[in-house]
DNA sequence: ATCTTTGTTCCGTGACACGGAACGGTACGG
DNA sequence: CCGTACCGTTCCGTGTCACGGAACAAAGAT
């Protein structure tokens, strides 16, 4: 029962609109009745609405969305910095955290421009595709890049590494550096530089600054980024 | 069964950081068994996260939370005005939506000074002891008015306005001025300026900026608000 | 060592989720 | 105007699975 309601639920993705009782239906494969009766339960909670005859996400979700722990204090203390990191950029600044083999983003932040990304506030994507996911995977315990090294390499656009030694390599420059850097892996046309962020020794997140490849100019972005990126860290020490 | 599983959930506030098992069964009323049961079940589902024999809410339920339709659409389009009056004002600024007679936050952009407030992302609050609420209040349709106005007026400190005449009169005001006023209403020490934001004829957001009593100068943020604010409304007409 | 409180497992009972079938409502086409 | 097709909704008999008391195990506290 809770099960079935979470695959009503994941019926909406960021592009899947508001859903008729119908298409519930046939995505979830469960009968209408089934369907009709569960939905009705969800509206009850609050976790659908319900307009006419079509279904969306509710408002109850949003808020519970809005208490998930890592987003209350990481984002808080990281909002400033991701304002600093703008106005010195004015280019779209991401906040990530590491989750599975894949980069969670906390916040994404940006001007007019809209810059077409695959990156989402509360969407994944490969660790390996994007530059806050290297700046993560670098700093983290060599099992994990063994595992993330081990399993064959999703690729988003043609640009993405996917032989495990050319990432094995990227990887160990990040260390050194310090700055991730990515070239169209996420996303064609768009490059990206990445610092971590730690806290009590590990990287527990990075923020990355999102650029259209023509205006890509690391000389610019990368003091900035790091400077952000110490910053908060040090918050994050001293904040709690 | 869906029910329970929400009881569970919402135990989950702000301020209520992880629980134990018994904790759960305590503040929902179940038995023990039943919260055990039903709380594997929602681990399972990624509604909820344990690490030993503490529960907290779920990384599933960010993702869910930030697919919510209004937030997608208005957040996404909002974001580079809510820049813009961050810059111009460096003050606490606010993106917040009616729902029922609340007011909920969808964004809220600070620096790094952080200004003790309510006010919290997905958080409700009455919609009138808030600069937001009110401006959403002054041009919504006259019997939801009449509606808050019918019943007694919550407050949040000692300044807000309980008496419904004293309401009435200053949503009059709003009304001429297109802008909202509110001061150590939502939180003492602290006023707030606020402006609706339009989309086909009907107020569907507010946008305010919110600054220590002290150094309040209504002069100075009035024309930011509205800049914003009517930006924010014709970028709604055009982009859909 | 004993008591208390915690998390966990077991299992018989009964409520209630299930979904096929049948019903009304609306939109289209003839 | 009626037939057809699809939709959302209701009904209700069947079977399942949620339920929670009781008993157990594990971890502190005294």
């Amino acid at each position: 029962m809770l099960e079935k309601a979470a695959v009503i639920l994941e019926c909406f993705t960021p592009s899947g609109g508001p859903f008729r009782l119908s298409e519930l239906s046939e995505r979830t494969g469960f009968p209408k009745p089934t369907v009709h009766r569960l939905a009705a339960d969800l509206v009850r909670l609050g976790w659908l609405e319900r307009s006419g005859a079509e279904y969306r996400l509710g408002a109850k979700l949003f808020e519970l969305g809005s208490l998930v722990p890592h987003r209350l204090g990481l984002r808080e203390t990281a909002l400033p910095f991701l304002q600093d990191l703008f106005e010195a950029t004015r280019e779209t600044v991401h906040l990530g955290v590491r989750e599975g083999l894949d980069v969670v983003y906390l916040e994404r932040i940006h001007g007019h421009e809209a810059l077409r990304l695959p990156s989402r506030i509360g969407g994944s994507l490969p660790l390996s595709c994007t530059g806050v996911g290297k700046a993560l995977l670098a700093f983290s315990d060599a099992e994990l890049m063994e595992e993330v090294l081990a399993q064959p390499l999703p690729s988003l656009t043609p640009h993405s590494i996917t032989d495990p030694d050319r990432l094995r390599m990227a990887l160990e420059k990040i260390q050194v550096s310090g700055l991730a850097y990515e070239e169209q892996e996420a996303a064609v046309g768009v490059s990206c530089i990445a610092a971590p962020v730690f806290a009590g020794g590990t990287a527990v997140a990075a923020l990355s600054v999102a650029v259209p490849r023509s205006r890509f100019s690391p000389g610019r972005l990368a003091p900035a980024v790091r400077t952000a990126a110490l910053g908060l860290s040090r918050a994050l020490r001293g904040g709690g």
